[in-house]
DNA sequence: GTATTTTTATACCGAATCGCACAATAATAA
DNA sequence: TTATTATTGTGCGATTCGGTATAAAAATAC
């Protein structure tokens, strides 16, 4: 498993993905330096860049990183067939515990913490974006898979205030609300989502 | 209207607290320096030190100017009493007016960028945290008013969710989503809400 | 063994960072 | 006029920023 010629690295690639996205979580894009991400995954500045770039492109991983760290997470998590509230409780709630991590609340590296960096990052922004269609997308086919019979144009609409939901869970989490808190509100907003799905509740779809 | 005896002040303070608020909303809190202030403000470091305090203090006093402006906002395009699903659209379409300003989406300055410094700058966090009970609290008595007989427990799940959309909007503005993907949305939204509200949709409030 | 290639480690670069002395300035109070 | 007070503008100052030049180190290819 050698990479071919040169000296070999002592450092484990994913492990210190894994550290670079964590001190990213954990201080947004601008505030955290080069020598943060060194400190962290114990690696000189000049072997970061060598392996992985620049910041910005480092960044740009960690949210991909994350991404992958959250479909990790609701592996195994989403019941098969289930009534649609009860998917969508369980999804919010894996969410909730990966958005709770360890100490005090640190909500989702993407949706929390890139929105500052867009105006000025053109490629953050854009992954962001990217990121935002995702997550309506997997909500999207999660309602169509556990409510087939619902509208699509009900369908859309829910999986777009799930995702809402989603967006503001990361936030509120981040900010410090308490976890009793968060899962009243994950619990409410599940059900009201998937009572608008098959009770047909929103009318006047397009006037 | 003098300041007493010293020298005059050659700046109006509501000007300068504006250029402030909409330099930090353009970049953010950690990326924006006091050099970008001073440029934006016509001042030099000394006198925004003098005036405002440091750069966490302008910041904390932005996020309460841009929450003033958003207040603004909404004065007199609110009907009085119309159909709730009417009085969502208004307060979400007017919100999106203010997160599309001028060059590109922005966003809200409180809900999307402050996230970000959150966990490593407690006052941040602590004002994050009050504005968004507050944006809870101002939906919960906008459908309080406009839906006065439908059950508290309803109307709670209700405004969680208004303004998770509210937060979710902000932060699809500034990752740069076209104005009528985000106009279909807050539509669709608001037609959801205010059907939940009174339709009862939601289902086992209490399991 | 010798050459080649890749990574590490030290050190450094110019620029930018926040904040603050310090003196000059412009008003009021006495 | 003279003293007092607050603001302004210049400029420093120590630090930190992202990034890189350079050479030592550690592996493979020949």
């Amino acid at each position: 498993m050698s990479r071919g010629r040169g000296r070999p690295r002592k450092f484990d690639e994913t492990e210190v993905r894994q550290a670079i996205m964590r001190c990213f979580w954990a201080k947004g894009y601008a505030a955290t330096t080069l020598d943060d991400l060194a400190k962290a995954t114990g690696l000189v500045r000049p072997s970061l860049y060598g392996a992985f770039g620049g910041k910005e492109d480092m960044f740009l991983a960690a949210m991909d990183d994350f991404a992958a760290r959250t479909r990790a997470y609701l592996v195994g998590k989403v019941p098969a067939d289930a009534p649609l509230d009860v998917v969508l409780r369980a999804v919010f709630s894996a969410m909730l515990d990966l958005y709770l991590t360890e100490d005090g609340g640190r909500g989702c590296l993407v949706f929390s913490t890139a929105g500052a960096e867009a105006p000025a990052h053109p490629q953050i922004r854009e992954k962001l974006l990217e990121k935002l269609n995702q997550s309506d997308d997997q909500f999207r086919r999660l309602l169509e898979r556990h409510a087939p019979s619902a509208a699509p144009q009900n369908l859309e609409t829910a999986a777009g205030l799930a995702a809402a939901a989603l967006h503001s869970m990361g936030l509120r989490a981040r900010s410090g609300v308490a976890r009793s808190t968060l899962e009243e509100f994950a619990e409410s907003a599940a059900n009201s989502i998937a009572a608008l799905v098959d009770c047909a509740g929103a009318r006047r779809t397009a006037d």
